[in-house]
DNA sequence: TGTACATCAGTGAACGCGCGTTCACTGATGTAC
DNA sequence: TGTACATCAGTGAACGCGCGTTCACTGATGTAC
């Protein structure tokens, strides 16, 4: 919706728009690591070098395709739990949770290509370092809002401390400061970390294939797994769990 | 340990293992969509298709490599299992876990062969499967002997049901027989799923670059999300936790 | 122990393919007077 | 409104590279008599 003048810019907008996202489509059969210019080129009906005027190689047209998703990822949790009643925690958490997971089931390349394994030869830009990290800062959001709300309980085993306590609370506190968590307890940050790399675990190990044959109904068990976090993190509302 | 007979059957014992070995390597500095059978036969100094007489194809030599990567960190996982007291299940946990992570963090790439990004173009045939399940069974054996010594105490939040409780329990009730696990309560068998993907996921997610100027010593993060893990499985012995 | 033959590791050339990137160019679009 | 010039999208050829795989071959190693 941005105020293009010249016939000249909307092309140019229309084309780079084209090519953006016939290279999604190329990631979502072929995979980032084979990710062609060339191809992307081939299938518009232009020459490889008119690619140049758009993006200046291949390396900037991967970035830009991984802000991109990473972009479209955040808006889908933000979504997500926007929808949700801003006092019903444990709920957002469901929804967040799930918006993941349901991008990911419908975009597993693009999934890749952000959690995957780095694609070789790639450096990240720092560009990608603010947008990749919306997910989890919603996350945490949620814990530090219901935190102060009183809707998240301390655990009760308290009494038996956790190992490596120094090492890990240098961190732990570092990052809730990056995140706006000042004053919640070392003890839910952690839980907070467990439940984030949970979540990515198990989109993970779904869609890159661990599950085959053992778990038919990932949907499911996510939603369970995803219920348990949210028990462990501390979550007290009751509000009904979305199916 | 293998009889071997003739010279001959030495060199291609020798010279198979050497081309393991420096695809291995190349995988370590390259990654798995760019190994190559021309580069792995030039730094050995031959011809690529000499290459053919040991590998019938690329395809089959990265299958060799992931079940051998496979095999080297199922090696490890029981290795450190078997190095504890049999009955202290929750220390158990633990070995397996920070072996795990261990050798992940000691082979990046090899960790990423197995656990991140399907290779685009690479289908793994049925060989790879076995290999590829040893960690979890191992995880799985533990929760089993624990629950049958009476070691773990199921959730005492068993008011509460799990959502999509009947569709999730087919799933777990056939995983909880092919593993060995016939009269652990489903409500572990979650716990089990969920400390599991949280334990991939919080690897792959350190390894992958998702941790970047976020934890600094992710060690002892990771310490305390397992131990977090077991208590939630329900793992109830004190024996002192490794450092 | 010696010879004749079979096995098989490794060579070197070739096929056919794709890639990212550069560069001098044509020709259409935009702009200033 | 019309002309002169600047901008810039797109072309086509080329550079230099790497890849997996096949194939007819040489020559060393192994085996049977």
């Amino acid at each position: 919706v941005t105020a293009i003048r010249t016939a000249r810019e909307l092309a140019r907008a229309e084309l780079t728009k084209q090519i953006k996202e016939t290279a999604r489509r190329h990631l979502a059969t072929s995979g980032a690591a084979a990710l062609s210019l060339r191809a992307v080129a081939r299938e518009l009906g232009m020459t490889s070098s008119a690619v140049y005027r758009y993006f200046a190689s291949r390396d900037d047209l991967l970035t830009v395709l991984i802000i991109e998703a990473y972009d479209a990822l955040g808006d889908r949790a933000e979504q997500a739990d926007d929808a949700v009643a801003p006092s019903a925690f444990r709920h957002r958490w469901h929804a967040v949770c799930g918006a993941v997971r349901e991008w990911a089931v419908a975009h597993p390349h693009e999934y890749a290509l952000l959690y995957g394994s780095p694609v070789p030869g790639y450096r990240a830009p720092r560009d990608t370092a603010g947008p990749g990290v919306r997910v989890a800062a919603r996350l945490a959001l949620i814990v530090g809002a219901g935190w102060r709300a009183g809707q998240i309980v301390p655990p009760s085993e308290q009494a038996a401390p956790l190992p490596c306590a120094d090492r890990a609370e240098v961190d732990l506190r570092r990052l809730a400061e990056t995140l706006d968590l000042g004053d919640v307890p070392v003890e839910i940050l952690v839980r907070t970390v467990v439940a984030w790399s949970q979540m990515f675990g198990f989109v993970s190990l779904e869609l890159f294939g661990q599950m085959a044959n053992a778990i038919n109904d990932p949907e499911a068990v996510f939603e369970q797994t995803t219920e348990i976090m949210a028990r462990m993190v501390g979550f007290t509302d009751d509000a009904p769990t979305p199916t």
